[in-house]
DNA sequence: CGGACCTTTGACCGCGGTCAACCTATGTGG
DNA sequence: CCACATAGGTTGACCGCGGTCAAAGGTCCG
């Protein structure tokens, strides 16, 4: 839970709760305490996802989804800073990011970590546990409060054999986060530390109006050395760098609240590069 | 065909046999003229061929591997510099390489290219059409003369679901690759220029090793801008950090011939970060 | 032999890392 | 309610790694 909240903090109420998908909401449009208090007990089974279009029942039949449902099992809520898994985690289930966000990354050998990547709601983790062996090849924390779906393999697999189209849906998927780490990529190829940060805003904002929220006004769910520590740059650079969007005018900055003020000259900074490509991650 | 030939050119020869697999042997060990002849006509169905154990027929029995057999499609030898598939193409197929080697890479809008990755024997190519719509993301040519086997993914995923080992190797070899892509984000992210190219010859030792060949001498296949272009360097750069690892005993380089001479050493230069971790991308 | 391309080497300098100080937000105990 | 501690974030000064420009080999080809 990143923003501030009226009075104490919230986090004892997201406990069995969905209340992470709030956190993409920008401070002043945040959600009332009674608005939370009414999704508390909310059914989230994928019938009623508001992700299932860009998750495994996109095209099924709703007895299909009955029998995916049954395979489905869902976690209680992740606390923020908690593991998903652990890198070399022996593993037999993905995870998909039911609300709240995550981030994945490498430990070196020196004890530094190398973040790979940030997973918001509706978006595959653990896929790196599909090769030869079945271990985790990097770790998952939650960012803040989370929930996700927990999907054992290989009962997906039995049942992809009996269903064609929940088959082909997976793959599809897989082919989104093959083609997301492609641009991650390019991203960090050949770029600028000014071009660097302006796409990864760019990301987020595609992101989260992918997913339904609004793509000018939302919140970072990470501090500023998770970002730096993607991008390949440093804390003072990034912060530099989110100072100099702020001047020209591109975007306004205040902490972890972001708007995006001028789309436009925003996508022209990243554009020498990229602007197609660095679209909505898992779509 | 980047090492010298006794006289002329084989390209004409490397056409309609697997004489790309040859490459990746140092110059001095590189094969006669007869034993290249000899191998022209030699059969290479998925029972014969070396780097099955690391592909899909991998686990199967031999009758599923003849089901296997009658989906995959055998294309003409491919030219170097020819393309295997273009950026936006609609696909179908997957490709596996079964002889020389490719890259892939994003168009930029400005004309510009990044690399995304190198592909060897046995190594999937494409995965990244698997995503909704069916298109591929990138491009991808031969940097030497080449052969690939192409799978139809609407036949493999037919014979998957009657498969079950063969769905779950195909997801294995899918997990590979997603971690193979992670790995490049980690050294690109955070590393100087002199581990990237440190890390950049240990991890095509490995591969090469995994392959059968030698993982002490070889041939690099691709033009040093190529390797600049992937590691986010200057072609200078990459130059330079060559001549000093050469300098510093490691390695001993001549044009694109690799010796690796001292192993440990060059371990040591990788180490601060993903020695473990930049092995063998496809196992 | 001549030309195109690849690779190396040197000189210069700018982007971005490093170090340090300061500011701000949040939480804790007196 | 304020003093203090802690963590996160910003800003400034400095300088080194690596990009850029330029020129000179090397290698392969017709």
């Amino acid at each position: 839970m990143n923003h501030p909240s009226p009075k104490g903090s919230w986090r004892w109420m997201a406990y069995e709760t969905n209340a992470g998908e709030f956190n993409c909401l920008a401070t002043q449009e945040r959600q009332t305490a009674e608005s939370m208090m009414r999704s508390i007990f909310r059914k989230v089974d994928c019938v009623h996802c508001k992700f299932s279009r860009a998750c495994l029942p996109f095209g099924l039949t709703p007895e299909e989804v009955g029998h995916l449902e049954t395979i489905v099992k869902r976690k209680r809520p992740i606390n923020s800073d908690e593991y998903l898994f652990r890198q070399e985690d022996h593993s037999n289930s993905l995870f998909i990011v039911k609300s709240g966000s995550f981030r994945s990354f490498i430990w070196d050998i020196d004890g530094g970590e190398q973040t790979i990547g940030f997973y918001l709601p509706g978006e595959f983790i653990g896929l790196d546990a599909l090769r030869q062996g079945g271990r985790h090849h990097c770790s998952a924390v939650a960012l803040e409060t989370a929930s996700v779906c927990e999907l054992p393999i290989n009962r997906l697999n039995e049942l992809s054999a009996k269903i064609p189209k929940l088959q082909s849906q997976f793959l599809r998927i897989i082919g989104s986060q093959i083609v997301s780490d492609q641009v991650t990529i390019v991203l960090l190829g050949n770029r600028s530390a000014t071009v660097k940060v302006a796409a990864f805003l760019l990301a987020m904002s595609r992101r989260y109006k992918a997913l339904g929220y609004s793509g000018t006004e939302f919140n970072l769910t990470m501090p500023r050395h998770n970002i730096a520590n993607f991008l390949g740059l440093s804390i003072e650079t990034v912060s530099r760098q989110l100072g100099s969007l702020s001047n020209s005018g591109a975007v306004s900055i205040k902490n972890r609240g972001v708007q995006i003020k001028n789309l436009t000259l925003l996508e022209a900074i990243v554009e020498p590069g990229l602007t197609n490509q660095y679209s909505c991650a898992n779509y």
